[in-house]
DNA sequence: CGAGTTTAGTTGACTAGGAAACCAAATCCA
DNA sequence: TGGATTTGGTTTCCTAGTCAACTAAACTCG
C-alpha cells in the first residue's frame, strides 16, 4: 500500500507531544506572574550565574543577540533587570537582576517545580527515574547544551 | 542558601532540550525540500485522512482556524494542495493534496524516518523501546491528542 | 597616527502563530 | 418571510523570534 510509515512510529512525535504539553502548561502558569518563559529563563540564568553581558546570555540561551537585545528591553521595562555600563569599554555592558527581579525568581522556580512534579507525577518513581536517565543520555551523547526555551 | 532548585532537576528541562534538538534538525532537513514542518504536518494529515475542511485540520493540528487559513494560502501558492468548493454550502470547502503534493509526502516521510532513527539510534534497542513506552504512557495518561508541530 | 577591521549591541524587515474582530452564508423561528 | 443567530473561514493586530544590515567603540598595524 502506502510506503509511508505511521507518524506515531516516531519517538520524536511522542516526545514533542509531551514536551509541548508540559511547556504550554508552564507558560500559562508563569504568564499569571506577568512573565514569559523566555523572560523566566533569562532571569534564571542571571540568578544562577550573576550579571553577564548580553552576548553571553544569548549563547547560554541559544538565542541570537538580537533576540536577547529585545528581551532585555522588555525586562528593563518591567524593572526586573538593570544594565550597568562598563567604563573600560563603552560598547559592553552587563545585565543583572534588580532586587525585584531577584525576589521573583524563587516564586517562579516554585511554579516550575510544581509543574514538573505534576506532569511527571503520573509516572511511577522508577519510571520517572528511567525517563530522566534516558533523556540525559540522549542530551549527553548528542552534546546538547543550550537551555531550552519554549 | 538559595531556596531555588536546579534547572536540571526537571524532567521537562531535559525533554525540551532533546525535543528541540530533534525538531530543529528535522526542520532543517525539510527546509531543503522547500517546506516547513507545519506544512509537512498539514500535508501529512491530508495524505492520511483524505480531503477535509480547514476547521477539522485546525483541530487535528492543534492550530487556530486563522493559522490554518494562512498555512493553506502558502500551500496553495506552492501548488501542493487544492481547494474544492462545496456547492451545497458556499462557506465550506475542502482541502486536498494535489498530485504534486501527494508525490512529495513519501519523500518527506523518508526524511522524518531517517531523522528519528538517527536521533534515537544512539540508544540501545531496549532503551529506545522503554523511552517510547514511557512517552506514550505520559501522552495517554494526560489525554494528549493534537499532533505536535514545531 | 589613522585607515581598515573586528567586536558588541541595536534595529528593521520578515516569518509564524494566537486572539479577536470581522464577513458572508446558512439556519432558526416567530 | 425575514430579522436574529450561528457557523465557517478570513483578516487584522499583536508577540516573539530570526537574519542581515547597521552603528559605535576599540583594536591593529603600516
Amino acid at each position: 500500500m502506502t510506503p509511508v510509515s505511521d507518524l506515531t512510529d516516531h519517538t520524536g512525535f511522542w516526545m514533542r507531544m509531551v514536551s509541548n504539553a508540559v511547556s504550554q502548561e508552564f507558560a500559562r502558569k508563569v504568564a499569571a506572574e506577568g512573565v514569559t518563559v523566555a523572560e523566566w529563563s533569562f532571569m534564571r540564568a542571571l540568578y544562577d550565574q550573576g550579571p553577564m553581558p548580553p552576548s553571553v546570555l544569548a549563547q547560554r540561551m541559544g538565542l541570537t543577540r538580537g533576540a536577547v537585545s529585545k528581551l532585555a528591553d522588555r525586562l528593563l521595562g518591567k524593572g526586573l533587570i538593570a544594565r550597568t555600563e562598563n567604563p573600560e569599554d563603552k560598547r559592553r555592558h552587563r545585565l543583572a537582576l534588580t532586587a525585584e527581579g531577584r525576589f521573583k525568581v524563587p516564586v517562579l522556580a516554585a511554579l516550575a517545580d510544581a509543574n514538573d512534579a505534576a506532569y511527571f507525577g503520573v509516572l511511577s518513581k522508577s519510571e520517572h527515574h528511567t525517563l530522566n536517565r534516558l533523556l540525559k543520555a540522549l542530551a549527553e551523547r548528542r552534546g546538547l547544551k543550550t537551555i531550552p526555551l519554549d
